[in-house]
DNA sequence: CGGATGTTTTAAGTTATGTTTAAGGTTCGC
DNA sequence: GCGAACCTTAAACATAACTTAAAACATCCG
């Protein structure tokens, strides 16, 4: 699950991606409304934690372009104090919840997963294709026969490839979704990983595999 | 996957070029606003990269007419820095997303992906001609009796005659579309991915043909 | 703190597959 | 029937994808 923190006070930022982290979020932080936009629009945000106040471009203003674009990522505004017109404004932008600061972090932790749950409406906690389960909560990965624990990265590019079965994806949407843009290592780092959890497929009888298609990208496959 | 480049600035622009192609993208270059005006209105690009900053027309009024017309396909901006009035603006015009120069050619790339992402997530995937449709995800050409995946070099040539269904392609602009105007190999390698196309065709029984019209170019032409 | 354990990343060597070259064959227009 | 344009095939080459090992990092626990 990744999310966008947009948040231009460099000491509550930071404190809030170590959080989030620590909830097995991926974050990314930026720190001025231009910046947030041009992240959302990559789409590869789960959520979108945004301040209202900010430079350059303030929450409102992101908000109003990233839903004229017709995207539907879940915002969460944060907003210094509570102000009712700030509220409704937000609302009729389509902002999916607010947030007064100062806010607990654990309030902010249970509507993150409140408007993702929304987003994403499924109850259940697992993944499912071919015989394999994944436990999104546990990151364990198992058949009839076996299971797996699965490590951050790796679960990460299962629980893609699980929520698109049989969809192509190349090494790049990988590279964006789960290491973020502004990663800059070698792209082997992709295929290693890949072949880590190839190899944990194996090892607990999966009947599914991971397709390559050169110049193309990989796909989840059930085998015969 | 189609991409026009408006960009003044010859060096830049044939770096772009020369990036693009290599990933496997067919990229065509104009160095004006009414160029890049004309070429866009052929309706045959599924991305354009448009410089603000440009002769005749600057990017914004040229981002203006095109969505006058109500052509939506997806348009990156580049601007020389970051000018939020620009931003603002370009956004009211309908621009897709912004990137300011100088940029990082990953970062290029990870936007172009997501631009095109969302617009093509929506929209048909496929191209179609006789009993033949190409799968632009998948990379397979497929009729009812049978499919095959196309390597990336001939399902650039199929695109291209799939995109131009009927139309008159020379060897020449297959040079330039799919390999690049920099490419200094011998011409014999558009007839040898043209030989590999055709022998497909016939394997998956496709009821069409790639006729050669010699001196002029190649055509699709439905068997009767 | 400091060693043990597990994860992520880098580096380097290997394999498989797609791309290009080369060379000879065929067809077409004159 | 001759030359230019086009076609085909196979072999040589290039490179995307894969694997493994080891280095770098992080986390946990005494």
């Amino acid at each position: 699950m990744r999310i966008l923190l947009a948040e231009d006070e460099k000491s509550l930022s930071k404190a809030l991606v170590a959080i989030l982290i620590k909830n097995n979020y991926s974050a990314d932080a930026v720190f001025d409304g231009e910046e947030a936009l041009s992240y959302i629009m990559t789409g590869d945000y789960d959520c979108v934690v945004l301040d209202v106040m900010m430079p350059k471009m303030n929450g409102f203003e992101v908000l109003k372009a990233v839903r004229a674009k017709g995207m539907t990522v879940p915002v969460l505004m944060l907003t210094a104090k509570s102000q009712i017109d700030d509220k409704v404004e937000g609302l009729d932008l389509g902002a999916n919840d607010y947030l007064t600061k100062p806010f607990d972090t654990k309030e902010l932790l249970a509507r993150i997963r409140a408007i993702t749950r929304q987003a994403t409406a499924s109850t259940d906690n697992n993944l499912r294709y071919g015989n394999l389960t994944l436990n999104r909560g546990t990151f364990e990965l198992s058949t009839p026969t076996g299971s797996v624990k699965l490590a951050a990265k790796e679960f990460q590019m299962m629980e893609y490839l699980m929520s698109n079965p049989g969809m192509l994806i190349s090494t790049e949407r990988f590279m964006d979704k789960v290491w973020g843009l502004d990663f800059d290592g070698d792209i082997n780092i992709v295929w290693t990983n890949l072949s880590y959890l190839r190899k944990k497929l194996v090892q607990i009888g999966a009947d599914v595999k991971i397709k390559a298609t050169r110049n193309a990208g990989y796909s989840l496959e059930i085998e015969r």
